[in-house]
DNA sequence: ATACTCTTACTTAACGTTCGTTAATGTTGG
DNA sequence: CCAACATTAACGAACGTTAAGTAAGAGTAT
């Protein structure tokens, strides 16, 4: 819920209602909203890395193990849309205390390995940047999803991760594939 | 106000402060809330893609307009976060028919442009999902901008548009400048 | 087995605040 | 004088939250 309509579009009665209890035994088990928020926040946002990390940790040379980290990543995305959809509303509304929270739970341990695999794949790029650039290149795609529909080309199968990572693949294959 | 809370996190009272007048005065101007939010939000959608589509459509190589679109776009975003912010609520909140008003209103011209530059840089992509990348690629460094300081490598510098456009045009021209 | 308490999980009812919105009423410049 | 623009006051609904009470189960002494 949280994910579809954001933290102050999700009331205490409208969570009551869908969990099937009153909105008062709520406070039973969370001390307020903010709380309710942050162990559901907290909860969507365990273990998301893990697969990320791995397929990048794992052996290969970098263009394999950058074609593992886009296939895992799009495959994440295309699996857990709320995952997304809190990541992103995050990145808007989070304050600073959330946000390095965040960063340093969940986005540090693959963000480091991009890094890595940034580096190999071009020494003279900023590794920071370029490490970004690899996650938004995937991410876009499925944050645009509901307008895309409406631009020229779109079709649905621009939704499909397995479609969007070979896209992101070729791409980046040709920037760096060849150094 | 809408940029920096969201729809549900302003109220018309809210707004009433913000502009010195009572909360009642903004039903003779607007004739409710939604229609207040419509009316900024077109407002700050305006005229916002005409640079954009210029850069694109003006003379020179492909990979010359390509630079040019990618220092337009990066500056857009640098110079009105606000309208960044809206856009990506917009994607978040948006339903149907007000992602069709501003696909048509806003995207849609530059879309256009974008693929067509796409289909020159790289025949053999599909030029909408390139669109989309290009457009990605620079939007994701914008959105991050709040937590990348908390992730190793994050520097001031990585929020500066040039700095941005300077690396996407890179990227790009890496993977496309060569044939 | 019964009666007792204690804890856990929940209920209904209500608190005070804020919400979007409307009604009735000034004020004021052309 | 009148239309435009503002005001104050209030409406009912929804908000987050709290208080007080209840039903069910576990453990234990009698």
């Amino acid at each position: 819920m949280f994910a579809a309509r954001g933290y102050s579009g999700v009331s205490m009665r409208h969570i009551s209602q869908a969990v099937g209890i009153s909105a008062a035994a709520l406070y039973h088990h969370f001390p307020d909203k903010e709380n309710l928020y942050l162990e559901a926040m907290a909860h969507a946002f365990t273990d998301k890395a893990a697969g990320i990390t791995a397929a990048l940790e794992g052996s290969g040379t970098s263009l394999e193990r950058l074609e593992r980290f886009v296939d895992s990543f799009t495959g994440l995305m295309g699996d857990d849309p709320d995952f997304r959809a809190l990541l992103q509303r995050e990145l808007l509304d989070g304050d600073e205390i959330r946000l390095k929270l965040v960063a340093e739970r969940v986005f540090l341990g693959p963000f480091q390995a991009m890094t890595a695999l940034a580096e190999e794949l071009a020494p003279e790029c900023d590794p920071h940047m370029l490490a970004i650039s690899m996650a938004g290149l995937v991410l876009f795609h499925f944050e645009t999803a509901p307008v895309r529909r409406f631009l020229p080309g779109g079709r649905p199968e621009h939704n499909d991760p397995k479609i969007i990572a070979r896209h992101v693949t070729r791409l980046l294959s040709r920037a760096f594939g060849d150094g």
